[in-house]
DNA sequence: TATGAATGAGCCTTCATTCAT
DNA sequence: AATGAATGAAGGCTCATTCAT
């Protein structure tokens, strides 16, 4: 018998984010799907149980690649204002080379259907950083504040410009880009 | 008698709010809303073109009442902390009192149909805002950035923050309010 | 508007008998009959909640024309012979003319998706039987027997032998159905 | 090692029957038939062409069961009444323990597919009963009729009767059956 | 021989839109 | 202007069947 091609996967995930972020979630079709990912409309349901699994398993999937561009291997992870430099221009270059995925990921994330997706799948959850930021606050390094208010003041505005600059066709200079790290960086550290 | 025409779009508009807050972008057909603004789905095309046109005007309509909700009437917009404190807050209360109409017009700005809106109808523009920003800049109250840096820095974070309490039905207290003002504060200002 | 179209209905429910007996029940798809009946699938639709809403109520439907065949109006409903010639005849006629509505009954009678019509619906019930049954056997015309027994006695050759010449494509000679008649008047009366 | 080719068919039509009716002839997928009979999919179509020949041998397997039904081994038939009674008997015993093959065989029969199978198949025909029949009639046992009429008066009312009972999940009676019988007797008996 | 993977055709149903009043 | 009826196209999904091992 055949053997089962898990690679399929991967071109199903890579065909749906695809269409979603060029017909919109609407003209997103099982069909179109398929088309693209060069199988079977049906073979997709070999590999899920229906629509609505899909695209939460692709949601948490992605979530997953986005948990981990944070963070680089043997990244120093040391209690100082470089790391969270680098842990910046990390997400920065994340969110530039996977606008689709990351544009995904949020509006999911304001859908109704998402509401019952295990907590540690939402937006921004990433162990290392809590710990960082734990960590960070012992050493008054940075403010006081609760985690999810660290992450909304230091990636928040990095991720709506960049998303603007991308539907404006515009790009961020680097020094534009150290001006919104620095004024980010104010507002968390101490 | 029959009722008045002008009556029958705030009907549709607001019916379709309705639709797709409950419902979802996907659940929200032609005749839901024509059922929910009790008119028939034919008269909907009366006065829209047809769905796409409909979603887009709506969203520029939503678009105008938030641009709006930044300045109260009769405001005082002195070049001060204490303006960009009244307008942080007044954005505040609209997106606690509209999220439904805020998560649709942030979803919908990523989605490729809006892609061809013109600029004045984009997420954040607003006159007056940019007058007060420039102004602010002159009087060296805030960092010399360009506005869009400015307004992501100072708005971003709130609307990150109160999205994802309204997600996990979870609430912001007074004292973090303050606090993240306070820190977005920090980032813009001199 | 437009002023709702009722024949459509007898339409719809011609058209689904014949391609049930032509293709099966298998073979029977919305999109063939809506082809059959002249009428565009999502107008099926408007008339019925769904294909079994469909087949369910063209069941009943079926089913009352069949319960009225067995009298014909002004019948002499007398207890003799000659008053139980004529309902089998008739019953005769209305099998012979309406072979394919009572195929499509019978099988389904015996499907499991009829289990949940109500009992008044079942294959042969019919009052104005009932009571001649009742009568009869009160004038020692015909066998003390469960009015259920006097029915398959009486009926049930017949229609076996009907269908069996319908698929033969042969035909029941006058004389044989005399035969026929005598033998199960033979079998119910006293 | 792998199990003897033979003693799958038997397993695919047990499946196949018991799918059939328990999901209705509807419900009835090759894949389902395959796990019900732990065989892949594929291998049904090693014993069979297709779909349709599978259905149309297991019509013709049952239906061989069901002819030979009639008569036990060793069984006396000589021309009498107690000999009718007992092939009348055998036949209600193969009816009540096997009544889902009877349902599908009755239903298929009437089925457009079933049409062009020989005639030796149909569902009734059984060389021992034709020259019982005959050697009845031609011994004053039994009324000049055809077989087939002498078969319809004979067993078309008990088929119906049982099927109904079962449809209704009530029982018919130790009397009732032999007034059954009797009737039955009495519509073909000179 | 036997299998699980893979598929195109087709099914039921809904939708945006148009028709006819 | 306003409507409910009507519809072709398309959507999600399943199925009988074939492929490749």
């Amino acid at each position: 018998m055949r053997t089962k091609d898990e690679e399929k996967i991967p071109r199903i995930y890579h065909a749906a984010i695809k269409i979603i972020n060029s017909d919109g979630f609407e003209g997103c079709s099982m069909s179109k799907i398929a088309l693209e990912a060069n199988v079977s409309p049906a073979t997709i349901y070999l590999y899920f149980e229906n629509k609505e699994d899909m695209i939460k398993k692709l949601f948490i999937h992605v979530k997953e690649r986005m948990g981990h561009s944070y963070f680089k291997d043997n990244m120093d992870i040391s209690v100082s204002k470089g790391t969270f430099r680098s842990i910046w221009l990390n997400h920065y270059q994340y969110i530039m080379e996977n606008i689709d995925e990351y544009v995904f990921i949020e509006n999911f994330s304001n859908s109704p259907q998402i509401s019952h997706i295990e907590k540690q799948y939402t937006i921004d959850f990433c162990p290392v950083s809590e710990s960082l930021y734990d960590r960070s606050k012992k050493a008054k390094l940075i403010q006081n504040l609760d985690n999810d208010i660290i992450y909304s003041l230091f990636f928040a505005p990095l991720s709506y410009l960049v998303k603007k600059s991308k539907a404006n066709k515009t790009t961020v200079s680097t020094n534009e880009l150290m001006q919104i790290f620095e004024a980010s960086w104010r507002a968390i550290s101490l």
